[in-house]
DNA sequence: CTCCTGCATA
DNA sequence: TATGCAGGAG
């Protein structure tokens, strides 16, 4: 890291009346999620692997559903594939139901069963690409990092970049490092999303830019 | 960069 | 019925 000199595009008083208003937000319309009351690493991979394709309301019965099946990352990996894929139903993609799979499995041959905490080991796992391992690291362990995802993305432009089309992903990250709350990046982007999901709903569209 | 998926929505 | 989505992979 450390190549490109990263100048402020937001000052500090803007970026920290953004985190008040956002936190704010969160305080009174913040939503509550089971794989928001766990810190259990594990739990919280499944669970990106579902959100990435699946909206949380479609989510959440599933994801209750799939630790009934499968309590622990043991019980993943002895599973016929068949069973996977049964309680994978409904949620769609089915190669990501076997690449969780091979991630439990390699997470047990590989990282003597626990979820590795840093980003590149994250990153050679199957199914696992820049923003799920970030999120993973932020929402499991704490670990703070630039979180770029649809409703994340949503917010940063809504705010910082109003009526724009097209902003990429190198345009917010600074706004990203910016306006990031280090002490509690777990709370600071779960509000975040929430935030950007609320102006989804309010004002369809505001634009997006998928990564590069 | 383009392609892919399986569902939601237009 | 066609297109958009949203992230990962190639």
């Amino acid at each position: 890291m450390a190549e490109t000199p990263a100048l402020d595009s937001v000052d500090p008083v803007t970026a920290r009346e953004f985190r008040a208003a956002v936190l704010e937000h969160y305080r009174l319309e913040g939503r509550s999620f089971p794989w928001r009351d766990t810190h259990d690493p594990w739990r919280i991979l499944v669970s990106e692997f579902m959100l990435q394709q699946t909206q949380t309301i479609r989510v959440l019965p599933k994801y209750l559903a799939w630790f009934e099946r499968f309590p622990d990352m043991e019980c993943l990996v002895d599973a016929p594939l068949a069973d996977v894929y049964e309680a994978w139903r409904g949620l769609g993609y089915n190669n990501r139901a076997l690449r969780l799979r091979q991630t439990a499995r390699e997470i047990v041959s590989d990282h003597g069963g626990s979820v590795p905490v840093d980003e590149r080991s994250l990153m050679a796992l199957p199914g696992i690409g820049r923003y799920t391992a970030r999120a993973i690291l932020a929402f499991a362990f704490g670990k703070p990092g630039i979180v770029l995802e649809t409703n994340i993305r949503t917010a940063f432009i809504f705010h910082f970049f109003p009526g724009a089309v097209g902003v990429s992903d190198r345009e917010l990250e600074p706004v990203a490092a910016a306006t990031m709350d280090e002490a509690d990046p777990r709370t600071w982007y779960y509000a975040l999303m929430d935030y950007g999901a609320w102006l989804k709903k309010r004002e369809p569209n505001p634009g997006r830019q998928s990564a590069g």
